[in-house]
DNA sequence: CACCTACTATCACTGGATGATAAGTTTTAT
DNA sequence: ATAAAACTTATCATCCAGTGATAGTAGGTG
């Protein structure tokens, strides 16, 4: 509820509008419209203005069902997809990548305090299950630590102090002191290895990628599974991982 | 130039900037924050903001060479493609036809004046150059005529009666009478075959896609080209075109 | 160093967004 | 079949947020 919007009550219209976008992104299947007056904690009428309009665009479609996200959606997708750079530079290189070692390799980019993976390139034999492109984690899991590293200390400082309260109803295992000493040990190493973090037997190598200037703009992994690789061997790609990081960031 | 919004002077800001979002759509490669506004007949102060506001959401991104289409985009395109009944419901029906045909299938559907493909199958042997998912082209050129058939008649004059001046200068070679025309004889057939009409040699077989109430909600077609396969071909692809588009009718 | 361009910040004004209310419509329950 | 519950659309006075002219700042170029 609630959501991101209405910090310091400032482009609200089109703050609500995105927050009723992603509130059909977040719903498997159509939403009514006092659904998503509810969960978006609009006041109907708004809504239903910002519904109408963003239906009349095709940014929402409307079915006997409710309403659900349009396929103009689809014409920005392609847009980005065929225009972003790095994700384009990217992708060869993490095809590379995953021929070398086998294992699927991703590319993502932080976005407001989540991570999106924005390109993928499984590898020999693909996992039972893949993160999906475009799909939004949280940084404080997994390889997010990676982009949370860059962050400025006041930055980190803001995040860290409403961590615990908002982290810990949601059933996480850390604190904001253990998140601390992993970001910092990331800090020093580059990179960051998750071991049934997210999933059970799921392994993950995660390497910063900064570009010339040294700014970080993006993260590449590789996951695998314990069952296939062990975590020396995971460990053994770092060279081939810090490469590719390097060379995406060159071309950028 | 000025695009689709501001009809009437109502949800303005919104539209704004949604014709912000569909100006960075359209150009390939980054654009100037002046470029953006001039494009979009908006005032530099307002792009700023709007672009600002799309930007804190990830919608928008900016690098040294300008603006572009953010992440958060493929976060939605994700969810509409897994949420989207009609395209989840037509993918399979789509393979069974490539399978069957040998050739490209397809489902596109209404958006505005324009039709935007949401799913495709290739065939046997891909075509030199697909349209890509996503891909929006307007409503007079090939099978967009079959969804212009399902106009009413009040909405189809509007249309026509624009149609001479606004398409004239963007190089059409049918005028509004040769386009009411073909309209009427795909609203007595069903379906509509395009030969050579966007690229020389391109052949494509359109047909419509009707719910059980009979209301038009898609399209789907078969596309080749004229050395793989004749017209009579492609015409005697027409029961099992029509079969598909049932099938897809009644799963939704 | 001066010039140009791109971007950001400020602020008074005003017109569009807002939300309470009510009417209309569809779906569900009885 | 009828009632009722839920969902959606329409109306409108109030007021605040969006607007855009202006000025200021930063970054790059000849």
């Amino acid at each position: 509820m609630g959501s991101t919007a209405t910090s310091g009550n400032q482009g609200r219209t089109l703050d609500r509008a995105l927050d009723v976008l992603e509130c059909l992104e977040r719903s498997r299947g159509p939403m009514r419209l006092s659904d998503i007056a509810r969960e978006s904690g609009l006041h109907v009428a708004t809504t239903q203005r910002t519904v109408n309009q963003l239906m009349r665009r095709g940014y929402i479609q409307q079915d006997r069902l409710g309403y659900s996200l349009g396929p103009v959606i689809l014409s920005l997708a392609h847009a980005f997809v065929v225009n972003d750079r790095l994700s384009t530079v990217a992708t060869p290189i993490l095809t590379e990548l995953s021929a070398t070692t086998g294992l699927t390799s991703s590319l993502f980019v932080q976005s407001g305090e989540e991570r999106i993976l924005v390109a993928r390139v499984d590898g020999a034999e693909p996992m039972r299950y893949q993160f999906p492109i475009g799909r939004r984690v949280p940084l404080d899991v997994g390889g997010g630590k990676v982009l949370l590293s860059a962050w400025d200390e006041e930055e980190l400082d803001r995040y860290l102090s409403r961590y615990d309260q908002i982290r810990l109803a949601s059933g996480r295992v850390q604190n904001a002191d253990d998140l601390r000493e992993q970001i910092v040990r990331v800090r020093e190493l580059g990179y960051y290895l998750a071991d049934s973090e997210r999933e059970l037997g799921a392994l993950s190598l995660t390497h910063r990628v900064q570009d010339a200037e040294g700014v970080l703009v993006a993260a590449i992994n590789l996951v695998t599974t314990a069952e296939k690789t062990s975590v020396d061997q995971l460990l053994s790609f770092l060279p081939e991982l810090s490469r590719g990081a390097g060379a995406i960031g060159v071309r950028i």
